[in-house]
DNA sequence: CGCCTGTGTGAGAATGGTTCTCATGACCAC
DNA sequence: GTGGTCATGAGAACCATTCTCACACAGGCG
């Protein structure tokens, strides 16, 4: 075993304004969403930085990361703690939510057919009530 | 409402090979991996005629597929029934699982927070006990 | 059987999201 | 303040997937 990696992050305009924007989002949004949005308002970050500074964002459990159907990105700022999604799939409005059930139902599948490091995946898609009446 | 679509599919020696070729196998493999199994074996068939072929057996139901951590799809021969699938992150192994618990509870947190049109998609993911033991 | 025609095929080009390169800029511990 | 790292950004590179279009062929019909 090494000693743990502790990268060690600085705090830069860039850094600053990817979280910032994602913390007044609601919802998914792409790199190059928040690329485009940084720009419009204009304190600009390179795209490459978007998407270095979502991928740190990511590592420290401060972002979610949805792959969407045709395989783009999309990130959203969330809470730390172990959670899955209900997302509109019209307007990308998102909510939280915690399954306990689901989790002990995966630990114990994995566990009959001998897997172990069990992970899941779990989300949930449809039409939010704003968007149903439109 | 026009009249539902009904694509007749053609019987060609590539849409042949590339199910025969699921069939044969287990586990997620990508569009990539198929192809060159098949240049491998001798009865090629083009990138992009595996890509299309794929396509029509995903919406015939055929066959599912995954999106992996870094964007790239994989496919596999599934049973037609929903499912959810127990996959090994080392060797691509796979075990369809049913699921009645979640399928309801993901219809009644959609129902609580008003939303319609619901979809799920939940994979887990291990090791398996062969894996672990090398 | 052969024809005909709308599909399917494939090599290569195009697309587009993401990552890499590398010269330059700027945190921040000391 | 300074220095040594780490971060940045413009553009090139990467690479899975899709598109293009000339050609092949599956398969219904006579
Ligand atoms: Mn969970
Ligand atoms: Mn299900
Ligand atoms: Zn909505
Ligand atoms: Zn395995």
């Amino acid at each position: 075993m090494s000693a743990p990696e502790v990268p060690v992050r600085r705090q830069t305009r860039q850094r600053t304004a990817v979280l910032a924007l994602l913390e007044e989002l609601d919802g998914f949004r792409t790199a190059q969403d928040l690329h485009a949005l940084l720009r419009e308002r204009g304190d600009a970050v390179g795209l490459a930085t978007v998407y270095r500074a979502l991928q740190a964002l990511v590592d420290d459990g401060l972002v979610d990361v949805l792959r969407s159907e045709d395989g783009e990105a999309a990130y959203r700022r969330c809470s730390p703690v172990h959670h899955h999604h209900l997302v509109c799939r019209s307007c990308g409005t998102t909510v939280e939510v915690a399954d306990p059930p689901v989790e002990r139902w995966a630990a114990r599948v994995a566990a009959e057919h001998g897997f172990a490091d069990v992970q899941h995946q779990l989300e949930v898609f449809g039409t939010c009530r704003a968007c149903a009446q439109r």
